[in-house]
DNA sequence: AAAGCTTTGTACCGATCGGTACAGACCATA
DNA sequence: TATGGTCTGTACCGATCGGTACAAAGCTTT
């Protein structure tokens, strides 16, 4: 239910994620929908964010942090991200929130999400053998390196674009 | 008169901009604003989108394809760049409408706007002593870093981070 | 001042928006 | 089979959506 939900918003963005659009997407009722999410769009909308930020804590985030080998965890996350965006066919749902006005109603989710995501990858970096102020540096860099491909994709319609940016930027990491 | 209506756009994305939102920030009613564009809303979107990208062509993507300078064409295209979007307090409107559903409808601006900057940028980076496919695979990253820039900046509210990152990108281009 | 154009405010249109009310369907327990 | 709670389809709500109609206001030209 939450991933069908998911696709909507991350498809027409939370202003434009309409009740209809939603019954048609779950093929749930509106008398369903609202028993299920009786605070209505905006609670559908946060448990979208938390079960995306719940799913990247499990499969990237934590490896990031707490694989015995942090490159290992690094290239798990470039194949996670790769698969998750469907090599760039699909958009990050919390870069459109981040971008939209809806940012403000859910700035603690927006924020959170890329917060951990910054902190894990920073950690993994350190380990990997960066220093403090390289690591910070550089998971600033890839984590807008991930969310520009996805514009520049989308934007391109060019599904490729995606692949070659997400392997410039582990090929960074790597030292080219 | 395009630029409030840019800055409206550009806040609300095209689905949540809504005609009373664009009479307000314009000071124009509805009859103005129909007199003035027959087309309604898409007309309106159109013309901006046209405006921004006469803005770049002239600002940015010229003095990358034809200064003397090669080097001094990026220079000052991080510069205006930073203005632009107001080191990252502002977004980037061609962006909100890749991410979004109206990248349909307006597909050919969206697309020609970054197709655009990123020839401009690779023949720059090409005259500046790179490789054809150095340059090619440069620019299509500093675009997304700039992109991405402007999500993790408005996500975490931190204009720096989008100056930050910008910085970088400039010292990537210099060699580090 | 008269005539003819452009510009504007306002009232209005049908459609759709997010949300509510509620009767009946469903289903488990007894 | 009766009962009580969980679901769900439908009708409806006021508000707002994008867009239209049109008359009055302004401004130019004669």
């Amino acid at each position: 239910m939450l991933p069908k939900l998911g696709e909507v918003f991350r498809t027409y963005g939370y202003e434009g994620a309409s009740l209809t659009l939603i019954t048609q997407a779950t093929g749930l009722g509106k008398g369903s929908l609202y028993h299920l999410f009786p605070g209505g769009k905006a609670q559908m909308a946060k448990e979208v964010l938390a079960e995306i930020d719940g799913w990247f804590e499990r499969e990237v985030f934590a490896p990031l942090r707490d694989g015995a080998d942090a490159e290992a965890g690094i290239a798990h996350m470039f194949k996670a991200v790769d698969a998750y965006f469907r090599s760039g066919r699909r958009v990050c749902l919390v870069g459109v929130f981040a971008l939209g006005a809806a940012r403000d109603e859910f700035s603690a989710a927006v924020h959170g999400y890329f917060d951990a995501w910054c902190e894990a990858l920073a950690q993994a970096l350190r380990r990997a053998g960066f220093s403090r102020s390289e690591a910070m540096e550089l998971s600033e860099d890839v984590l807008a390196g991930i969310q520009g491909a996805l514009v520049l994709a989308r934007a391109a319609d060019d599904a490729k674009m995606f692949t070659r940016a997400l392997k410039r930027l582990a090929k960074r990491i790597a030292g080219d």
